[in-house]
DNA sequence: TTAACTGTATTATATAACTAATACACTTTT
DNA sequence: AAAAGTGTATTAGTTATATAATACAGTTAA
């Protein structure tokens, strides 16, 4: 079962919005794979410290792409074929960088330079 | 006078947000120099097609921040020290490369491989 | 000096994000 | 079968974000 034991909540963006990115990256990383039981709404809730209702706004956004799958009274699963993790990871990797390219050049940072400071933090991320 | 010309408004954090991470990492590029002027709050979201509301508080919190001065009936200026952009520096260059490492450790992204992902996006970026 | 522009402040409204409390029907487990 | 757990839904309230319409006093430029 999906635990979300190294989850962790940032302030940047939206709780649910968090989530789904969690989900997402775990199965681009393999940590989560298709079949996978999702921990229970509320048990989440309790575990993230949060309301119920911003779980199930997480978890209804996962169904509503696709990626995990509800049936009333059982727990959620999820559910995506080797076309959707590619579709995910393709996207995820994509946006991700862009962003950090455009932020480092917007500050006039070098490649070079940009490069070697990824190179230099990779072990303390 | 700094103009926003090549400001995107991109629709992940709050535009507030967005216009006060712009001035920064001008700040950085040395794009933005201490000493000029800001464009007025009025002109500004005119340009941007936003409250004029929106553009105070951004405006505002910079202001709170010690990166802006502001004198009622005259244009806000930037104001900052060596040390204040050496501030601005390492905490934007920290921030913005810790999430992005850490989003491709959490996709199960080896080091060379999100090393030479960055490589060659940078020119598309 | 006047007119235009500027920063600042106020009040009101709308939507998104999050919390809170509760209810119901379905599934799993005992 | 009964109890516990589950997805789903509803209603209400709070805070943050953004818009809208004004207003006033200080600065700048004609």
């Amino acid at each position: 079962m999906i635990s979300f034991e190294d989850f962790i909540l940032e302030d940047d963006s939206p709780i649910y919005m968090q989530i789904i990115r969690y989900v997402k990256r775990g199965i681009v990383s393999g940590a989560i794979q298709s079949g996978e039981e999702m921990i229970s709404r509320r048990a989440l809730s309790v575990l993230l410290g949060v309301n119920p209702n911003t779980i199930q706004k997480a978890y209804h956004l996962l169904e509503e792409e696709g990626i995990i799958r509800s049936r009333s009274g059982a727990k959620s699963c999820v559910e995506v074929d080797e076309a959707k993790k590619e579709e995910i990871r393709h996207s995820l990797l994509q946006l991700d960088t862009l962003s950090w390219l455009r932020a480092m050049k917007q500050m006039g940072v070098e490649r070079e330079e940009a490069l070697k400071l990824a190179e230099e933090m990779w072990q303390e991320a």
